[in-house]
DNA sequence: GGATTATTTTGAACATGTTCAATATGAAAG
DNA sequence: CTTTCATATTGAACATGTTCAAAATAATCC
């Protein structure tokens, strides 16, 4: 991670996490906006300068926060789709556990989403710094598709992590910004969501579909 | 709009508008993260309060761009379509000239997204104050469809237009990170979604589509 | 243990978006 | 022409993300 000091005494680590600690709880209560680097050396009872030396800026704390929680997830995830054979349940069971690990800090997840169009940017969820965790959680999408019964055209396969990636991404965008109570609307959406999904990958196998298939594909190689 | 003062002497209309040219250009220049409201209000030969005194913020600057344009090529999306009869022709003319005419100030279209995703923001692409801005662009998508030859079935008709706006957003977004060389990629782009588009809406007329189209419909709905 | 070097910590300084009380300007009224 | 009042303009002040040179602390070497 560009955001984390290798050589580091304990000590270090130890300020780095007070720092981070402080950071997350007033994202937390207050929002990222709202939260000032300020008040989070205050908190953390470090100089406003220690943060900076710990952290790129404010946002990469976000995206470290980010990172940890997609690793401490890796296993629930994999447990969650054990018994699952059907892709939608499968599917299912990767979102659900994503934005499980995301609840209690969603107030402050919008931060991710700041840079997000410039892929040049390093925080979008587009560049290449964050690579390895956007193939991270393409490789459970990946899984969930591959332990599933499912049936799907060997020309859409390679392709269907990314695309199953994008639709998380915007579902989590949606679940972010969604103001209804317990974010019933999110659960709703991905419902259907999910069921529209399944039946688009189910009609993209039928010979019929083979033109229109490539076309997506092309598209996709485009972008 | 919100950005724009009513009472107003002749005198005060030219400094708002010495300040928005200031503005333009040196955003056209050195983009608009570079460009600082102090060099702005420095080229327009007026103090920094100035520029605050007839602009909300800095990105108000660029809504009233945005809301200018629009306006200033809504004969020019409806002249380019008059010859055309072809659903897939008609929609080009529109997203030709909607880039077109941001064309030049491409550099700093960015900023009109940085709030987006939230649609409480005032100046969010989805907002409540953005909506005459909105609704003036999805009246050319739905003209472009009504004018057209292709069957499009009945319930998909009304919200036809919401989803081509979307669409035409999302393709805006494409194009200003778009560092290809004259943005070539958007043009592909462009000419395989549309294309793909086409055949979607061809496609959700067969009878044999209902149910699915039902889907997509009840999707929005929740959207 | 003292000197040297590397790491960590500090806080002042900077840049910039934004606010606001004070002032200047010009039009309307008497 | 003076007074009055709304409008327009000013620039200082504020908040906050970020940088950086200097100081403090810890680790390493002789």
């Amino acid at each position: 991670m560009t955001t984390t000091k290798i050589r580091s005494t304990p000590r270090a680590q130890d300020t780095r996490r007070r720092i981070y600690e402080a950071a997350l709880e007033l994202f937390r209560e207050q929002g990222f906006e709202q939260t000032t680097m300020r008040d989070i050396a205050r908190k953390a009872d470090v100089a406003l300068g220690a943060a900076y030396y710990y952290f790129t800026s404010k946002e990469a704390i976000v995206l470290d926060f980010y990172h940890e929680v997609q690793q401490g997830n890796d296993d629930a995830i994999m447990e969650a789709m054990q018994g699952q054979r059907k892709l939608k349940d499968r599917l299912r069971c990767v979102l659900e556990k994503r934005l499980e690990s995301l609840a209690p800090n969603r107030k402050f997840c919008d931060a991710l989403f700041r840079h997000a169009p410039d892929s040049k940017d390093p925080l979008s969820p587009f560049s290449e710094e964050t690579r390895p965790i956007r193939e991270r959680a393409m490789e459970h999408l990946r899984i969930a598709v591959e332990g599933s019964d499912a049936k799907v055209s060997a020309d859409l396969k390679p392709q269907l992590p990314y695309l199953l990636w994008l639709y998380q991404m915007g579902l989590i965008l949606f679940w972010i910004y969604d103001r209804s109570p317990s974010q019933a609307r999110t659960q709703r959406l991905m419902e259907k969501s999910l069921g529209l999904l399944i039946t688009l990958i189910r009609l993209a196998g039928l010979p019929l579909m083979r033109p229109l298939r490539r076309t997506v594909l092309e598209l996709l190689e485009t972008v």
